[in-house]
DNA sequence: AATTCGGGGAT
DNA sequence: ATCCCAGAATT
């Protein structure tokens, strides 16, 4: 029996059950892929039921606004999934007449969707034989035949796409790419692989040669670097202050209380009497209440960030914000640690 | 080719 | 703490 075969054979008996398995509607699955790409299953499950609920095809998708959009992704992460996502469904109903793309070279010509969710949908929708090559691929087939080839280069990629290829079965390319997948995510797994429970140990060259650990190889390892972020709760009234990210930066599309970010750590005296601050408020500032350090963890970058409660009688740059009132700020969608802290309640005393 | 885009869960 | 996840776009 062919290694392709006892996989797919195994996903058949063992297959999780995932709402997004029950269709093949590309609009369904094109949501759930561009939701699963560097996120776990679990995470993106709730994700995913909400917005199917709330945006059920392409149609109402491409009429929402930006900020509804991106509510329905806060939490979730890479926020540039959900942008692109709106301006594809935005140019299939425009320019394509509301025709979803049913091919894998016209999937690719979709923001956001790259050559691992093209094949992923072609696939999976249209039963297009093509194999889709994801993190858990790389594993997979890095294991079984026991290669080495550092899989963040482009020859690397490019050598286990052959890989892929040469294995995908033909009546089935849509289950044979989410039973690697699967494999992957369950058996096959980065540390403490099931090797015992295995259906196709027998045949993998990494085991036989005791590589499985240091399989998948990559070449360079992420730097981290750290960012001090400080907010101003500005309190008007009932009214405070929020400003829209625009930059090519963390969060963009995402709404955030004033901010001051300095290069080093800094204490409240020091923030208050420098120029960024300053230039916001004339005469005496009184802060009611400064929050302790909060560390946030992103990919690439560690955060740490502190909430000022601020008394807005001397607020000078009201016009550089938008003014809104406190009760409606669960309307604009915000990074997670700003939603967490504004959960804490410091708003409402 | 290298960097950047979040957040969560497992180890 | 470190890794890595059903990756893609930008530089």
């Amino acid at each position: 029996m062919k290694i392709s075969d006892i996989i797919i054979d195994y996903y058949y008996k063992n297959k999780r059950e995932l709402v997004w398995r029950n269709t093949k509607n590309p609009y369904s699955i094109w949501v759930s892929e561009i939701m699963l790409q560097q996120t776990r299953v679990n995470q993106a499950k709730d994700f995913f039921n909400r917005f199917i609920s709330c945006f059920p095809d392409v149609q109402s998708l491409a009429e929402a606004d930006e900020n509804e959009v991106l509510k329905l992704w806060q939490g979730l992460g890479y926020y540039s999934r959900a942008r692109n996502m709106h301006l594809s469904a935005k140019f299939i109903v425009n320019e394509l007449k509301g025709s979803f793309p049913n091919k894998y070279e016209d999937l690719l010509k979709l923001k956001g969707v790259g050559e691992y969710t093209a094949a992923a949908i072609a696939s999976i929708s249209f039963n297009e034989q093509i194999a889709a090559v994801d993190g858990n691929v790389y594993r997979v087939l890095s294991r079984l035949f026991d290669e080495h080839s550092p899989i963040d280069t482009a020859k690397g990629k490019k050598r286990f796409k052959e890989l892929a290829a040469y294995m995908i079965e033909e009546q089935a390319p849509g289950d044979f790419n989410q039973a690697m997948m699967e494999f992957g995510a369950t058996v096959c797994i980065p540390a403490k692989p099931n090797c015992n429970q295995c259906p196709v140990s027998t045949q993998c060259l990494a085991l036989s040669k005791g590589t499985v650990l240091q399989l998948p190889s990559k070449k360079k390892a992420l730097k981290v670097k750290n960012r001090y972020l400080h907010y101003l709760i500005i309190i008007d009234n009932n009214n405070t202050f929020l400003q829209k990210r625009k930059n090519n930066d963390i969060w963009k599309g995402l709404y955030e209380f004033p901010l001051i970010e300095t290069q080093k750590q800094i204490n409240t005296q020091k923030l208050i009497s420098g120029d960024d601050f300053r230039k916001l408020f004339k005469g005496k500032v009184h802060i009611e209440h400064v929050s302790e350090e909060i560390k946030h963890r992103l990919s690439h970058q560690m955060l740490h960030i502190r909430f000022y409660k601020i008394v807005a009688e001397n607020f000078f740059e009201k016009t550089a914000y938008t003014s809104i009132s406190i009760d409606e700020i669960e309307k604009y969608p915000v990074p997670k640690v700003i939603d967490k802290y504004i959960r804490e309640g410091v708003l409402k005393n």
